[in-house]
DNA sequence: TAAGGTACTCACCTATGAGTAAGGAAGAAG
DNA sequence: CTTCTTCCTTACTCATAGGTGAGTACCTTA
């Protein structure tokens, strides 16, 4: 509210495209809600938690995530290996914003609950 | 916070998902962000809005944003034909989650943004 | 009759993401 | 020396979203 006054519609749509390629990726938001509340899982356990997911699947979200700077990766070194995965900070902070498009999805079909001003011109046939 | 206690990480990922796809797709962002603010357009502003559009993907996303109850289409019965294209209450609704998801995106690399304790274990290496 | 603008449709092509199957490093256990 | 576990990689196929370019229906103007 306070320093971005000129952004353009474009650079708006921009920013938020930006902003959703790091959710981009079939089982991103599954890891994710794996994951919030600061639990640390290894790869074994999200495998388990995650049936319907390959390895490969797996490893190559948790890599971009981790190139993102959402999820952390902990590993031990030890035989056999043990890796483990957490959120940053920044990963646990999108909770507020998938609650906000939560609630914005819950408000589909149900009028009044945003704004209470009924939708006046409908269709100038 | 009153009614939903019982929200597996799947569900709740698959909730974010849905409520996500009807934001994919290459131009919707761009088409919301022209018609946020209750501006109301025809189908040749828009494409005049957005150059790299083509006729076919504009008239593609626009429908799918008006099944999905986002965008209302709003057609006159006139002889240069003329269709006009504004947001649905429920489509307005979309700024704040939009905004939040803006303000998660501008705390990447701003430590100390959402919450001030330094990130503790790092590496058990 | 012809040209032209507006909103829209259709047939086709391609780049990308998702998926499957298989293999490999690196020791510990036997 | 073989086998086991765990994490991860590579090679390949496939479905789909996105994109191009052309064409259509409608009526006006000249």
């Amino acid at each position: 509210m306070s320093k971005e006054e000129a952004l353009t519609p474009s650079s708006a749509a921009d920013r938020v495209e930006q902003a959703l390629k790091f959710l981009e990726g079939r089982w991103k938001l599954v890891i994710l809600f794996r994951l919030f509340g600061g639990k640390v899982l290894r790869f074994s356990e999200l495998e388990k938690a995650i049936p319907a997911i390959s390895q490969k699947m797996l490893i190559q979200q948790l890599r971009q995530m981790e190139a993102d700077g959402i999820v952390r990766r902990i590993v031990h070194h030890q035989v056999p290996p043990k890796v483990e995965y957490c959120l940053t900070d920044w990963g646990q902070a999108l909770c507020p914003a998938l609650d906000a498009l939560l609630q914005w999805a819950a408000a589909r079909e149900r009028p009044g609950e945003t704004d209470a001003r009924a939708q006046s011109a409908r269709s100038a046939s």
